[in-house]
DNA sequence: GTCTATATGACGATAGAC
DNA sequence: GTCTATCGTCATATAGAC
């Protein structure tokens, strides 16, 4: 009895970085940069405050680390999502690339099903003009128009309209509109005249 | 010398209000609801902290009733461009449309030029989950569904490309790609895959 | 209609023990 | 690797004078 059991278990650090990170995600996804706490991060991690400082050096800098992972992990998820459409695709010459277009889609609604690794995402683009945040969530978005362009071959009208559906989707799953079309008239056929029943589906079972 | 000259003029309610409210969109639209004070808002303003929260109660009031001014705007700004289109029209059965789609685009780019307006909107939509600012967000979105499925009558595919491009515009202002569009030449390309040099113009300046 | 003063409660970060 | 204790700062909201 002369030492007290630690209320957290004894880990490397790295693996507490991880689990401080997937904390932080929906912490600051739910949020915001500015709403969300140290403390609050930390006792989704099950940690104390002071140690998720410690690790991270400031909160600054562990919003920074929470973004980029999210980033890589968006670039992560279309790469696979590529790898799938061509080994999916038949021997001869690829396809017009709708294969691709359709997987990537796919593997997009799977990654912001998980609320917090979307308003993360929302909210790093919303701090554009921040010195330091805004390079990073700038740096993230050219990286995907690079992939979009270069590895997955889409031309600039795929382009368009692959980004302009997924910015549309973010805004009506944030907001809550696509659960709401589950009650409300108008938000039903809002997602009728935006995506079909499909992403709807999908919308709805992420909103709540 | 018996009293001294209050430091603010003292005017009637309504017209201090409504300075309130511009000063409280370029508060929290660059520093969120979270990040924003109620003294920030009222230096902005020229007034007391104090006298904010007299006047609007709680923060949290301040916030929604600035929400709800920028959506009556953004209402009221669609509605003057629809009139317009309509004006402009020549006097036989109106066209199919292209002139209120290219009006309304218009429109918008201009209100969104203000960085406060912009940034207040997204804030508001991002707030989804929250159960007094969410429902007020999803109300102003509806209601520009609304307007364009009633009054400018698009038809849902119309609705669609309108809204999703309207959310891309939205984060390139926000992340500031626009603006690095200047120096960056991916994201240059960018801007040129997803809206032609008139926008991507517009972005530019707005984003400064 | 507007202010000053202030109570009260976080939050971020540091110090230092184990 | 992790904690407890705590300091300094800042924000919301109230009280009350003018």
């Amino acid at each position: 009895m002369s030492s007290m059991t630690p209320r957290s278990e004894r880990i490397p650090a790295d693996e507490r970085r991880e689990q401080i990170l997937a904390a932080a995600t929906t912490v600051f996804g739910e949020l915001g940069y500015a709403g969300a706490t140290t403390d609050r991060v930390a006792r989704a991690a099950g940690i104390s405050q002071p140690y998720v400082v410690r690790l991270f050096g400031t909160k600054e800098q562990l919003f920074i680390e929470t973004l980029r992972r999210t980033l890589a992990r968006l670039l992560a998820a279309f790469r696979a999502a590529l790898a799938e459409a061509d080994a999916g695709a038949d021997a001869g010459g690829d396809g017009d690339g709708e294969a691709r277009e359709a997987r990537l889609g796919e593997a997009y609604l799977e990654l912001v099903e998980d609320r917090g690794t979307l308003l993360t995402l929302l909210h790093g683009f919303m701090m554009g003009s921040d010195p330091v945040i805004g390079p990073v969530a700038r740096d993230g978005f050219l990286q995907v128009f690079r992939m979009l362009r270069d590895e997955a071959g889409f031309t600039p009208d795929q382009i368009h309209r692959f980004l302009a559906d997924g910015m549309l989707i973010n805004t009506l799953l944030a907001s809550g509109v696509g659960l709401a079309a589950k009650r409300d008239r108008d938000a039903a056929e809002l997602m009728d005249c935006t995506f079909g029943a499909h992403v709807a589906e999908v919308l709805e079972r992420a909103s709540a």
